[in-house]
DNA sequence: CGGCATCATTCAAAATATTTGAATGAAGGA
DNA sequence: TCCTTCATTCAAATATTTTGAATGATGCCG
């Protein structure tokens, strides 16, 4: 007794095909090195497993019906699915990941890493790249919590996680800077807290999932706009809407054209190192995707570019 | 020699399937009603044929491999594609044809369409519909095209084409009105061609493909504002940006709250009949979801209600 | 209209593929 | 260490598919 499982088989469908396409049985077996009566057969396998006619016999050139019209048509996505599939697998056998999820902080040059996955992609591996864009705690978060499989732009003292790899990415400075235009910048220096707490700060939102995120550099009582990224905090502060530590690397061609100023603060200047990490395993475990990306970020340009550190014009 | 197409079938697909939710080989033998070694034949033909381990066989119960995994999830897909393939095939040998396109022209109401759309579907028939929203001789060029199956709102003197059958939906008066504001309520009627002549008209456009399209009362020289529909003419009609005819079912709320007014002209004031059509063939050459329309079409409160002339409320 | 080529099918035999069941070696739990 | 259960091997049994000859039907061409 065939069910459809059973005979739907891709080859099955590239019969019927074949036939639609020679246009009769006959033509269709010579097509494919059969006997006509091993394609009657096998074509009345089809239609006993589906009980329903797919050719009309009634005349010379059996002709397809609706049935098996709508078989044909649907058949023929199924076919280069399964073509897709058996390549793909194929592929995967050879070490590469089927899917590679990568972390990016918001502090992370978002053009370095576009580079990164250009170079990437441009052999054609069978792994598909996924990036997510994280803030704060919810760079490394995503990496624990089993979404991502490297993030870039862990901030050092963001906790430690067993089973992590880390290494050093580079440090980034951060200067005090407001717009010309805002009143704190006629302010003598250095700046105390309470002159600060004053004004209304920008904040980056963590992009944590669960707890409660960390926020930074917030005083007491101080009013705040929260953004959601470092390029969108820099935005902000371009326009006057609030003050606070931006990266020196992102400001600095605002400082140095004068649409950002920066100020000295009575408080510790922050110099944070970032890192990237990854799931420990040795080599073996790990698929040729990531891999790529390890040997990639071991390269001391690349880390520098992507802290933004200097332009992008990575080695190959 | 196996290939991808012969061994990749939707019951190999399954098989694998349920390896992976039992957890052994042993186990989903038992599941399947196998003996175990045929099971590993089959398991193996497919390794074969692909050239890939889907297996780890090194512990006591086989794990898949990368490459089985991914065989797993995207052969989920392909499993869950060919049973409504199989599905769709046997209820469109039933007669149902696979899609029914409807050509509607702007003049139909809409809401009634709608409610004869939800009644078709509630059975959950096996045939798709397609709705195609067409102006003036659009309306017919969308099924002599071959592009729909049936016309609901063709013009009776928008010519004829051999191979369609027609049945009338009752005729539309339509009255020349303006907007109380607009400078034509207050010229003494009856409105000559003269006077119409020097005010902007609001014209439909006509949504046919090929051809140049017609137009529809307008004067030479005169001004004209074209846009996509009926409803939309009326729209711009009580906006006062223009003046023409407009259906009076169409008019008729609009003219009896004042936001209309009608004007009588020296032109002939204009009353078109409208009717379905279809291709011509007999019962037998009909899928029995046109069949279904037309019988519902042969109703004299629904052939109303499409033309607006009653409320939208059909009998079943 | 008749003859002929070519179509699809039937049928039984041949060939091939799949399944069975017993035996074996290995993993892993108590 | 012993025992259960796992996956595999192997040859025989069974099932399925293909072959090739014969047949009846369609439809083209002279």
């Amino acid at each position: 007794m065939p069910t459809a499982r059973n005979v739907l088989s891709p080859d099955a469908l590239a019969m019927v095909q074949t036939i639609a396409e020679t246009g009769s049985f006959a033509a269709a077996a010579r097509a494919r090195n059969m006997v006509p009566s091993a394609l009657t057969y096998r074509v009345r396998q089809m239609e006993d497993a589906l009980d329903v006619l797919l050719f009309d016999r009634s005349s010379r050139q059996a002709r397809l019906t609706a049935a098996g019209a709508e078989l044909l048509r649907e058949g023929a996505r199924v076919l280069a699915d399964i073509d897709a599939i058996a390549n793909r697998v194929k592929r995967v056998a050879t070490g590469w990941e089927p899917q590679l999820t990568i972390a990016v902080d918001s502090i992370i040059n978002h053009a370095t890493v576009m580079e990164l996955c250009k170079d990437f992609l441009a052999p054609d591996p069978p792994t598909r790249l996924k990036l997510r864009d994280e803030t704060l705690s919810g760079t490394l978060e995503a990496l624990t919590s089993g979404q991502a499989d490297l993030a870039l732009g862990v901030a050092l003292d963001a906790g430690t996680a067993p089973g992590l790899q880390r290494e050093p990415l580079g440090t980034v400075r951060f200067a005090f800077v407001v717009a010309p235009h805002h009143p704190l910048a006629r302010e003598p220096e250095p700046l105390s807290d309470d002159v600060i707490r004053r004004h209304r700060a920008v904040a980056v939102a963590d992009s944590v999932q669960r707890g409660g995120g960390i926020t930074v550099g917030l005083l007491p009582g101080q009013d705040v706009l929260t953004v959601s990224s470092m390029p969108a905090k820099l935005d902000a502060q371009l326009r006057g809407l609030g003050v606070g530590f931006l990266a020196t690397c992102l400001a600095q061609p605002y400082m140095d054209t004068g649409r950002l100023v920066v100020k000295s603060v009575e408080r510790a200047e922050q110099s944070i190192p970032f890192s990237y990490a990854w799931h420990k395993g040795g080599k073996a475990a790990q698929g040729r995707a990531l891999q790529w990306w390890l040997e990639r970020l071991k390269n001391r340009v690349t880390r520098a570019a992507l802290l933004g550190l200097i332009a992008t014009s990575l080695p190959h």
